[in-house]
RNA sequence: GGGCGCUUAGCUCAGCUGGUUAGAGCGUACGGUUCACAUCCGUAAGGUCGGGGGUUCGAGCCCCUCAGCGCCCA
């Protein structure tokens, strides 16, 4: 075995050996094996790793690689999307920097370009997946576009629309000015912003007239009433007369409406329905006009009169102004108010009225709510259900057209005399002309569960895989995305497309900040797989938080980690060195191990058993964790330094025996860690003896817990020695003590007589001790020593000229006293009545050991007080 | 305005259904070339678990309340 793990050189190696091999392919297993299945949330087709992918790659291929080990049918379904806006914006961005536009080439040209550029840039994602491990069957790769998928999108439109939940018309909706395209409510971002309330007056028929302040002031020029509070003394009177829009004379009445709030601004509201949302509702129930004032691109139109053609903002400052000179204007305030901005690019979002499709989306949702509430899905972790419940109950209608041209096509003709048609196939007949708009691209994803397994076809894949068990993805797509794969896959399969939804967080950088170009704190996965490789990212993305949770990225955890995976390949690589021979396979039976075995094993098995529970509530990074510590914290530090007393030794039964259990403990932790570090666990698993690796680690089997290794006996005697080699080492760093220089102890041994004289050799290995005496019962105690105290059982280091007697009675005093102050505090909890009749009886049972082992050792150490300092 | 999350060692975080002396990594101090590993080993220092109140035999964990930070929704 290679003196270091080269990372750079065996993770794409190991990758294509198991993508050759097929063991990413469902058919790995047997033909009537259960099912695994996770759609892998697509990512933007021409996109580009960032650490948000690295971390649903790493779950997701943990939950794929555990799963697959415990001999399911895993599939792991990838794919890209083609994101619509996103897309759209990178190729139009070329063609700017080609001196042209996508008006200029026109809309079959467009598309041609885009296909092009997603064939040249949409396989790095996917390249950059596999760098990360993602064991996922790429011979089912999808992408939303495909024939497939693009065919299943547009049989859901048209079933909806059958179904009389697809509507189309004109409303007010969020509109993009830079993009062109109406926007969904979830699309749009608003946040508080300092901006200027405008205070005006508004000329009321027969001299009078109203003050009224707005934000926008470019909207008076759609304003078709002004509204003020029923019981609003001072406006009372104006009610029913006619106002005139400033600058435009244009007569619009003076109406009241108790949803009027007497308290803000001047207790005037003017309306604007077709600019402002709640304008538009007031205007639907008083009836009034809506005026359109603006175009497309949020320039004014011609109904904006001498300001048509200004930009908005333009006429805002224009039309303020001219106010100001006719007298009209009352003052500006600081103001700070809501401004909803675009999610893409941060543009200002105008409320404009056009024409766009609907989906009726109530009676999807119903279902969607029944499925969580009933328990047919699951959703981890819990507390987002009532955000997935507040959000469903409360939704509204959404905008499922886009005036997009990359995207799928709403299979809609109109008719010569206006008439619409929706179909699968054009309607016979000339004069038809085909819908322009496209569908948002959460409407396709939205099917993705399904679509990707071949949907609406009956396919086997579909029958076999769908419904998936487990949706992993980020918590800021659970409108988005999550909740609508839910409602299409309820309505269209009557099924939930999944049963489980696990809910990441997001990476921020190491102070907690969200990664933002600005700030510059973007880590490059990439970087960080070629400075320490991919194990070590994952490891690190899976143990730095909890489900649900946002996680602080850190380089120099993922640098542990990275230490990590060399103290693992350095453990094997010493416990397969010493492998030679043939070896029985399994393990020896418990009774004939060793205690220091017995210990390790029953430590392994528990590790087991939790890392099981933990998985099954699905804390895999605690089960990462706590593998970790296992490996490192006992098992290289403990077990792997004692058991080269068996391994260079003569006994040839205790060597073998010794070299099974090492090998036993090799082959479980990397099973263990084989989900958060596939590649060094397989490239390790390749070196082990032939009989040890009947199957690849990938495909091999997950490790049960056997109860019977467990020996809690066993645990409780190995603790004494440990104890003891703690507390020797201790002394002689308190003292000193050269560490080359070996010394002799002497052990009034109490009960564990008998494993301290079969163990004794432990203590030159691990504490430098090169000479162990037992004392008899009874026997008088060397002078001129430390005593380092554990339960029942003394050692005493004799450190002729290094001992000062005053010393050591402080420290043995202070030792004392601390113990003194548990045992109070033991004898206090067993003294209470209620602690003893109330609590587990293992608990009581547990406290009561504790205070016996106190209680020794405070003995002992009142003793050697006793002895040494009268 | 409504809802949710976070606050634990100098830093970044664990602590699963309440139960030994609250843990890890990094950092810090001291010491180590014994044949798996200096990408390492050993020892140590460092925490009134955000404040207050309550429930309980027992609270970092449950309840109430306050504060700070953050997120979602309106």
């Amino acid at each position: 075995m290679p003196k270091n793990f080269n990372f750079a050189e065996a993770e794409p190696r190991l990758y294509q050996t198991w993508e050759d091999s097929g063991v990413f392919k469902p058919e790995v297993a047997p033909s009537d094996a259960e099912p695994y299945v996770i759609s892998m949330p697509p990512p933007n087709v021409t996109g580009a790793l960032h650490n948000g992918h690295a971390l649903f790659v790493s779950l997701e291929d943990l939950m794929i690689r555990y799963e697959r080990m415990r001999g399911k049918a895993a599939l792991w379904v990838p794919g890209t999307d083609h994101a619509g806006i996103a897309t759209q914006l990178q190729v139009e961005k070329m063609l700017r920097e080609e001196g042209t536009s996508r008006q200029a080439i026109g809309r079959e040209e467009f598309l041609a370009r885009t296909w092009a550029w997603k064939e040249k840039y949409g396989g790095t994602i996917t390249r950059q997946l596999r760098r990360l491990g993602a064991s996922c069957d790429w011979s089912r790769e999808r992408f939303t576009l495909d024939e497939g998928l693009s065919k299943a999108v547009q049989e859901v439109f048209c079933r909806l629309y059958e179904q009389g939940l697809i509507y189309r018309g004109p409303r007010l909706v969020n509109w993009s000015p830079g993009l062109q395209t109406a926007v969904s409510d979830l699309e749009v971002e608003r946040e508080e912003e300092q901006g200027k309330l405008y205070y005006f007056k508004y000329p009321v028929e027969g001299g009078d007239f109203i003050p009224v302040a707005t934000t926008r002031p470019e909207t008076i020029l759609g304003d078709t009433a002004v509204c003020v509070h029923p019981e609003d003394e001072r406006y009372k009177h104006l009610i029913g007369k006619t106002a005139l829009v400033p600058m435009l004379n244009r007569r619009i009445p003076v109406i009241a409406d108790d949803y009027v709030d007497r308290e803000f601004g001047t207790g005037a509201l003017k309306i604007t329905p077709a600019h402002d949302f709640n304008d538009y509702e007031l205007g639907k129930k008083h009836n009034l006009e809506i005026i359109n004032v603006m175009n497309r691109d949020a320039t004014m139109n011609e109904a904006a009169g001498p300001y048509a053609g200004l930009d908005r903002f333009a006429c805002r400052e224009k039309l303020w102004n001219d106010m100001e000179a006719a007298g009209m204007t009352l003052k500006v305030a600081e103001h700070t108010y809501i401004v909803p901005r675009s999610q893409r690019g941060g543009e200002v979002i105008e409320p404009l009225v056009s024409t766009q499709w609907f989906l009726k989306i109530q009676p999807l949702a119903e279902k969607a709510l029944a499925a969580v509430r009933d328990g047919r899905i699951q959703i981890v972790p819990e507390r987002f259900e009532k955000i997935y419940n507040h959000w469903l109950e409360n939704i509204e209608d959404w905008c499922v057209s886009r005036q997009l041209w990359w995207g799928h096509r709403i299979p809609a003709w109109y008719g010569p005399k206006g008439e619409v048609y929706v179909g699968r196939t054009a309607p016979s007949g000339a004069g038809w002309t085909p819908e322009e708009d496209v569908l948002d691209t959460w409407f396709s994803s939205g099917l993705w569960p399904f679509s990707t397994l071949g949907w609406p076809e009956q396919t086997p894949d579909l029958k076999r895989f769908y419904p998936t068990h487990m949706m992993e993805t980020g918590y800021d797509i659970l409108f988005f995305w999550v909740a609508r794969m839910i409602m299409m896959g309820l309505w269209f399969t009557d099924e939930a497309p999944f049963k489980t939804v696990y809910l990441h967080g997001l990476i921020r950088d190491k102070f907690g900040r969200k990664i933002s170009k600005t700030l510059g704190n973007a880590i490059d996965p990439l970087e960080l797989i070629e400075k320490y490789g991919a194990d070590p990212l994952r490891f690190t993305l899976l143990t730095s938080g909890t489900p649900g949770n946002d996680i602080n990225l850190d380089e120099d955890r993922v640098e542990a980690n990275w230490k990590f995976v060399n103290k693992i390949w350095q453990m094997s690589s010493f416990v397969i060195s010493n492998l030679e021979g043939d070896l029985p396979t399994g393990l020896p039976p418990a009774a004939e191990l060793d205690l220091p075995s017995k210990w390790i094993l029953s430590r392994l098995n528990k590790l087991v058993a939790n890392v099981q529970h933990l998985f099954d509530i699905h804390q895999y990074g605690e089960g990462g964790r706590n593998t970790y510590e296992f490996l490192w914290s006992e098992f290289a530090d403990w077990y792997v330094e004692i058991s080269k007393a068996a391994l260079y030794g003569d006994d040839a039964d205790a060597k073998e025996r010794t070299r099974r259990v090492l090998l036993h403990v090799i082959q479980t932790g990397l099973k263990l860690l084989h989900p958060f570090m596939p590649f060094v666990t397989e490239e390790i698993w390749s070196y082990l003896p032939a009989q040890a690796k009947p199957k690849p680690l990938i495909i091999s089997d997950w490790p049960v817990s056997e109860s019977a290794y467990v020996d809690e006996n066993a645990e409780n005697a190995m603790n004494v020695l440990i104890d003891l080699v703690r507390g020797i080492r201790n002394v002689r760093a308190e003292y000193n003590v050269d560490p080359s220089r070996r010394i002799a102890t002497v052990f009034a041994p109490g009960s564990q007589r008998n494993n301290l004289d079969a163990y004794r050799f432990l203590f030159a290995r691990l504490c430098n001790i090169n000479e162990v005496t037992l004392l008899a019962a009874g026997a008088p105690a060397p002078d001129q020593a430390a005593a380092v105290v554990v339960n029942d059982v003394t050692a005493y280091l004799p450190l002729a000229g290094l001992v000062d007697t005053a010393a050591e009675c402080d420290r043995l005093t202070k030792e004392g006293a601390k113990l003194a102050e548990q045992i109070a505090k033991s004898q206090a909890m067993l003294g209470n009545e209620q602690f003893v009749s109330r609590a587990r009886p293992d608990v009581v049972e547990r406290e009561r050991q504790k205070l016996s082992d106190l209680q020794a050792s405070a003995a002992q150490i009142a003793e050697r007080l006793k002895a040494l300092c009268g």
